[in-house]
RNA sequence: GCCCACUUGGCGGAAUAGGUAGACGCAAGGGACUUAAAAUCCCUUGUCUGUAAAGACGUCCCGGUUCGAGUCCGGGAGUGGGCACCA
């Protein structure tokens, strides 16, 4: 037994838990009971765990556990997304080299993320830069390319100058480079693809069998896929003594009905009309030219202004019989549709801008419902109406308007219904050293080739020298030269690496086997797939999740796997925020220089004047970073662990506080005095249950009450109010005043809180466990069940409203009648006093609950 | 510009199914203990009126549905996040 009133001594009792669950293998899986896949995201080594580390592997943690104590067989794996730009960028800077920066820096978050005591399954770990998972990642890789899912192409590129590499349109921020800060061109690369929109339908629809995943991540993805349908159609250019072999262009618009409000066409500045035309003209060459230049991001370009070039051609209106100017636009995009779009200024809002700069008709053929008269248009009208100035399409609605202009189309034989979408294929090369090399050669006669499999793994050569800038693997004297393994003609290696959303897109399959061959069709993973409960950034809503998808779906259709989803489950969890400061000169100041004296804040060293700023996501350059490891050093996991869980829910941000941390703290110690104080003496308790004020039956109840409320929030992700309702139950523990504290009652139900708040505070949960006398492990206790009994209540608060508004509340026993409850609120003295002026009008009762006077 | 989310005391937040708004915590104030401080414990704390009893108001704003709205519907404002001009 443990001795009385001694001080919790966190990281010693942390570092002895730690070791014994290590030393009995709990977090294995145990081949027995439902399985249940837990995942968290698995992080990037960048050698220090910062906060929103901790918040969602906690978060990972109380689920694991909780399961594990539910009776589910659960597999709570981690590893490492080891490849990526930092570790490039530390040889460059540190000339070390990649594999050792990385090595290093899993070795000491490993150390880390264990001091959190969190219920891995370390057997399991793997890391995407090892051998083994390049081989099965480059199989993977293989199988794809020889099902045409992965196809080389001419493509424009963001190209960062300071990278000297691609990057994906998603990772250019503000024109610039997401990491490098570069300012991005455009240039034409020859690059691989992986053929995600061949499966944009599929992907699309299954978001509605996606049910627990968060409804804001399933619209973020239906709008990053953005089916729209409308019609292709095709316009006959005429008055063209220019461009001789091109006679029509094709368009794709998602309103055809507005086609009587028709009046330009628009193209993109490289679609193959455009760059014939720069052959013949300047001014189109000069356009193309700045076009190519002044990359900036598309939102950037949403708000600038629209700019196009008339290339001196028409088209022909398909109905009216008028031309139509084409002009060279930079709002129209290659990527989308047939990258040509048919001008309706008074009804798109682009279209609407441009008319008014080039000062083209903006003729209405929308009639707003509300506005009567024919006043010009201040702005494109989107709405429903009915159609005007549109001959045959007149007095139809909108949607009516649609079906019949395509039905025209059809007749007269120059377009049809047509569905596009936003999503665009993946472009997975990178022209980087640290990525998986691409298993494919170039043979001299010109073939491409995948590499055989008994060469594989391809691994990265270990010398490399990253002084000449550009593509490491490129620059190599030797490795790209090989030679074809059957006709012995001699090859190149392709030199690219892939993204690292490839290594990410499939790793939770690799968890499962981790150590031997990967079999995608193996029971284990048919057992385990898709992951039960994934948890991760909302940040990666959109690409991670959906290459993720995406993989699956592939592998799905030329019958590699047999699942058709990743992940059955979804949790997107907050920021973790903190204040952040500015000084006078409005650099950003560290929290603890600040010193606060009569309101006014100064720095602690130079004394000068600071403001708070607000509160935003940790980040290292804004100063506002609190170091997990120090926090867990001083105030141990669990008291962190309390913290991360307490008060905010854990999808909203989570504002860092000191004085949060130290309320988490005052509660472990509260607690632990308590516990102390007792003295059971087991097999020698005492029956009888013993209070100066009472009853042991109201005692179990409220046990119970907290046992359905704990279980419930844990059920529903609501760890916040969960940590409240096992707090609420502590305080009317700790508030009792015992006159025997060697009883079996107060044993049990402080037995069951100690098992409730286990997933919360899982090394602290042990220690109680051990003073209550038991000899087991906490963390292999079953949850415990409320007894819906104890749940029912006899008497309730009844409420007496007059005119919807509470007056008085009276308690009465459960289940009387309309009529028995009338009789009593009416006969109630305060209800009789105020409604002696009052007529009755209606009464309205809900038994057990509610009765409405309505005077 | 477009899309999404959010808005409840001094602060973070709670509130099954529309039925006692403010659980739990933080901060603040008062008290006990102490030579003193820290720690701990106890009390108070949505706003307004009132000595009090009590009453009125109150979940971003405006309107609606309802006997009854933090919760449902329509419109608006503010804050945060995302974005690839998606025709």
């Amino acid at each position: 037994m443990t001795s009385h009133n001694k001080q919790y001594d966190h990281k010693k009792v942390e570092a002895f838990w730690q070791d014994e669950w290590n030393k009995k293998k709990l977090f294995s899986v145990k081949n027995q009971g439902e399985p249940y896949y837990v995942l968290e995201m698995f992080p990037y080594p960048s050698g220090r765990i910062h906060m929103g580390h901790v918040r969602v592997y906690t978060l990972g943690d109380v689920l694991a556990r909780y399961k594990r104590a539910k009776g589910f067989d659960v597999f709570h794996p981690m590893g490492w997304d080891s490849f990526g730009m930092p570790a490039e960028n530390a040889a460059i800077e540190n000339a070390i080299h990649p594999k050792e920066w990385t090595k290093n820096n899993i070795d000491n978050m490993k150390t880390q993320l264990k001091s959190m005591g969190i219920s891995y399954d370390w057997k399991s770990e793997i890391s995407t830069c090892e051998p083994e998972y390049i081989k099965e990642q480059q199989k993977i890789f293989i199988k794809l390319f020889n099902a045409n899912l992965i196809y080389k192409k001419e493509s424009w590129a963001n190209w960062d100058p300071v990278e000297n590499s691609v990057l994906a349109n998603e990772q250019v921020i503000d024109g610039k480079g997401w990491r490098s800060g570069a300012p991005i061109e455009k240039k034409l690369l020859n690059q691989w693809f992986l053929a995600i929109t061949k499966f944009a339908k599929p992907l699309l629809d299954n978001l509605d069998n996606l049910k627990e995943w968060p409804e804001n991540v399933k619209i973020m993805q239906k709008n990053w896929i953005g089916e729209s349908i409308g019609a292709k159609l095709s316009l006959k250019i005429i008055k063209n003594n220019i461009i001789l072999d091109i006679k029509e262009i094709e368009v794709f618009t998602t309103r055809p009905d507005t086609i009587f409000g028709a009046s330009f066409v628009a193209i993109a500045p490289d679609h193959t009309l455009s760059e014939k035309l720069s052959k013949g003209s300047k001014v189109v060459e000069k356009f193309i030219k700045e076009w190519k230049k002044s990359f900036i991001s598309e939102e950037d370009l949403d708000k600038a202004p629209k700019n196009g070039l008339f290339t001196n051609l028409y088209v022909l209106h398909p109905f009216l019989d008028i031309p139509l100017p084409i002009y060279i636009a930079n709002f129209v995009l290659s990527s989308y549709g047939t990258g040509a779009v048919i001008g309706v200024p008074a009804h798109d809002q682009r279209d609407f801008d441009f008319a008014k700069k080039y000062d083209l008709e903006i003729k209405q053929v929308i009639r707003e419902p509300q506005i009567k008269k024919n006043v010009p248009l201040k702005k494109a009208y989107t709405g429903n109406g009915l159609l005007v100035n549109s001959n045959f399409l007149n007095n139809m609605t909108v949607k009516e308007a649609k079906i019949e202009i395509i039905n025209r189309f059809e007749i007269k034989g120059i377009g049809k219904k047509d569905i596009k979408y936003r999503l665009r294929d993946w472009c997975a090369s990178r022209q980087r050293y640290w990525g998986c090399p691409i298993p494919i050669i170039y043979r001299e006669d010109g073939a491409v080739l995948p590499v055989e499999q008994s060469e594989l793994p391809i691994e990265l050569p270990t010398d490399i020298d990253f002084s000449k800038g550009g593509n490491p693997l490129e620059n190599h004297p030797t490795w790209k030269y090989t030679t074809c393994k059957k006709t012995g003609l001699k090859a190149l290696r392709e030199t690219d690496t892939l993204d690292t959303f490839f290594d990410s897109s499939w790793y939770y399959l690799r968890f499962i086997n981790s150590k031997d061959e990967l079999n995608l069709k193996s029971d284990l993973i048919k057992k385990w797939c898709p992951v039960h409960q994934y948890v991760g950034g909302i940040e990666h809503a959109v690409l991670h999740l959906l290459y993720s998808r995406f993989l699956i779906r592939a592998l799905s259709s030329i019958n590699e796997i047999e699942i058709q989803e990743p992940f059955k489950g979804l949790f997107c969890q907050g920021m973790v925020c903190h204040k952040t400061y500015k000084d006078e000169e409005n650099k950003w100041v560290f929290p603890e220089d600040i010193v606060k004296k009569e309101n006014i804040l100064t720095h602690k060293i130079t004394g000068k004047k600071v403001s708070a700023i607000k509160s935003e996501k940790m980040s290292k350059s804004k100063k506002n970073i609190v170091d997990p490891v120090s926090i867990i050093k001083d105030y141990g996991a669990d008291t962190a662990r309390i913290f991360m869980l307490s008060d905010s829910p854990p999808e909203r941000n989570l504002d860092w506080s000191n004085s949060g941390i130290e309320g988490s703290r005052k509660f472990i110690i509260k607690i632990w005095n308590f516990f102390n104080k007792l003295n059971f003496k087991e097999n020698n308790y005492d029956k009888n249950l013993e209070f100066e004020d009472y009853k042991s039956s109201d005692f179990i109840k409220k046990m119970h009450l907290c046992i359905y409320k704990v279980t419930k929030n844990l059920d529903n992700f609501q760890y916040n109010v969960a940590v409240a309702s096992l707090r609420e139950f502590s305080n009317y523990f700790l508030s009792l005043k015992l006159n025997n504290n060697n009883n079996e009652i107060l044993h049990k139900v402080l037995s069951i809180w100690v098992i409730m708040i286990g997933p919360i505070a899982p090394h602290f949960a042990e220690e109680l466990w051990k003073i209550l006398g038991h000899e087991t492990l906490l963390a292999e206790q079953p949850w415990p069940k409320s007894d819906e009994r104890f749940l029912q209540e006899t008497n309730i608060n009844f409420i007496i409203q007059i005119n919807g508004k509470k007056k008085c509340v009276v308690n009465l026993p459960k289940g009387l009648t309309k009529d028995q409850i009338e009789n009593i609120v009416l006969e109630n003295d305060d209800i009789k006093k105020m409604l002696i002026n009052n007529n009755i009008k209606k009464i309205i009762i809900i038994p057990d609950r509610v009765a409405n006077l309505v005077v």
